[in-house]
DNA sequence: ATGAAAGCGCTAACAG
DNA sequence: CTGTTAGCGCTTTCAT
């Protein structure tokens, strides 16, 4: 009857409204103020739930009411970019009287559908998606469609109904790009480009459109097939032994950033002399390496915080108006690498 | 009957029993692998679940067996630092099948409390703690009590009966404390103590033990009311202003230390000429400092790792003995700010 | 304004 | 080997 963990029995509402001499119901009402209770009945339960020290259990009125006023949030991967959006959308919820749940997808489709799937068992209220590939796509419109929220941040999958909250990664990566052609650089790599990561899709798009308005014909785009730090090393380091020659370097995430440089630092290439770079993402670090890196700030932070609050507001109905789109701007911060 | 989210029926176990003609028992015993089904009746419910797409309900079965193979994981702060413990405790937890709660006490002990009291409303498994305070001890006593396994990490509270992985603090802080010593730095600050804050505590004793073996009577430690960055700055500031002089500085946060590098590298003060530094905690960029950072490198993914590893041991049982105290040794990477 | 009772979807005695 | 049945703790309709 009470199996595997035989945890001791915690006081239930029927405890309660036995010492507090009324009906479940009553206490019920009493806690969720979901009708009225007399002063002094409330008062009574209001003791009893101290005494007892009653805490109602999650599981069963999850079971009841179809809810848990949990917020899901699915990443990517769990890395130190993505922790800024972290903390924010932690905090909001919890502000907000939320739960807060956290997945990794590891930019593994299946993955994120089982997580997904995972999310509307637990009846989680709404969900936060940061999508890794398009493949989901009809599993988060009919998810939409039974009434829980999603908004995607970061990336996004168009043709679902859903808010989203993404930096203008094209705007980005022109910006970076031309900043670099402005310098007088003309043989520009884009480090690095992953055909499948939406993210990546737009950069690249900024990059060629930069190079294109300044009539450079020729692009170079150093193509990742996936992300781990040993591909990116590996990647870059048969780049540089291709010896193609270059003298402008976009790199798209911190990482790539930090592996680029010190491999050029290695090799003794001057910065921003040879070759001048720009990195995407900005940190405390940044002005205070060898060479102050130049980079385009994205506030991931300041993502979930409006991410969080366009969901908040579909929960609690302030919101029932049709998608909305909204787009960060992203900062080109500009120091000594470039 | 069905109220706030209306959200849409889902198959119970009831009807994948009626499409396969067997009773829920045989759902439940096939699902649960908790009992002999035979293969005729097995295949016949597995082609039932796989029509109706039926996934168990969590809250359910939570209620009913009043655990969630779940574990969760609470952190004083959702900073970079622990991302990499995060990572670690998610992924193995996934491969585990066992899900993941992530909540952050914000340094607050009423907070901890409350979020270990939602841990166990909830029937989570079992409990990964970075404690921030003494002041659960005993909430933390009475859980363990209840067959709801602990691993304390990073930061310990001692007289509870928990598991534990910490790093050497103590150790690392005199290492890093003799270093400089060794360097024949004589005058040499710890930046920053909290005397609230459990690991500062042990870093501490190992610098003060480190200047007493070495005889240096004068210690200087730079202590902090909040860890906000906001507070950093300002002690630190606070600190270089009162002209006090010095030739090392350990700093003990990735966050510290670059506040104080970015300070010391406005004034001009020459690293490590004037003063040598040694900072907590390793990151891609240290080497590619305009000084590379001499620091103590903690693994908190390797913590992390080790956590949930005797968690799970404590959950399935494998491990029943009295609780293990595990330590890391931290390891000091020379570079050029020492 | 409050209580009695039904039932959310699941599991585990107990019976057969 | 499988089915019947009784709850887990909560919310809510319905009745008073």
């Amino acid at each position: 009857m009470t199996p595997r963990g035989i945890k001791k029995n915690r006081p239930s509402s029927q405890d309660v409204a036995s010492l507090a001499g009324v009906s479940r119901a009553t206490v019920s009402a009493y806690i969720n103020k979901t009708r009225f209770v007399s002063e002094e009945l409330g008062e009574r339960i209001q003791r009893a739930v101290r005494e007892l020290n009653y805490i109602p259990d999650p599981a069963a009125r999850a079971l009841k009411i179809r809810d848990t006023k949990t917020i899901g949030l699915i990443i990517p991967v769990l890395s130190r970019f993505f922790t800024p959006m972290m903390k924010a959308i932690n905090e909001i919820a919890h502000q907000n009287k939320y739960g807060f749940l956290l997945c990794s997808s590891e930019e593994d489709p299946e993955r994120e559908r089982e997580e997904l799937e995972i999310f509307i068992a637990k009846r989680i209220s709404g969900i936060l998606l940061v999508p890794c590939s398009l493949k989901n796509r009809e599993l988060l419109q009919k998810i939409q469609q039974n009434d829980v929220p999603i908004v995607q941040l970061n990336r996004k999958i168009e043709g679902i109904d859903t808010d989203i909250v993404i930096s203008n990664n094209y705007k980005a990566a022109y910006t970076a790009t031309e900043h670099l052609l402005k310098r007088g650089r003309r043989r520009i790599v884009l480090f690095g480009h992953d055909p499948h990561s939406l993210a990546l899709i737009d950069k690249q798009q900024g990059y060629l459109q930069a190079l294109k308005d300044y009539n450079i014909g020729e692009d170079i785009t150093i193509v990742l097939s996936q992300n781990d730090e040993k591909n990116i090393i590996d990647s870059f380091h048969a780049f540089l032994d291709s010896g193609r020659s270059f003298d402008g370097l976009v790199c798209t995430s911190q990482t790539k950033t930090s592996i680029a440089l010190a491999m050029l630092k290695e090799r003794a290439v001057d910065i921003p002399e040879q070759v001048a770079v720009v990195g995407f993402d900005d940190t405390a670090w940044a002005s205070l390496l060898w060479r102050p890196l130049t980079v385009i700030s994205e506030s991931t932070f300041r993502m979930g915080e409006v991410a969080i609050q366009l969901l908040l507001d579909r929960l609690e109905k302030r919101e029932t108006g049709p998608a909305k789109t909204i787009v960060l701007e992203d900062e080109l911060i500009v120091r000594e690498t470039s």
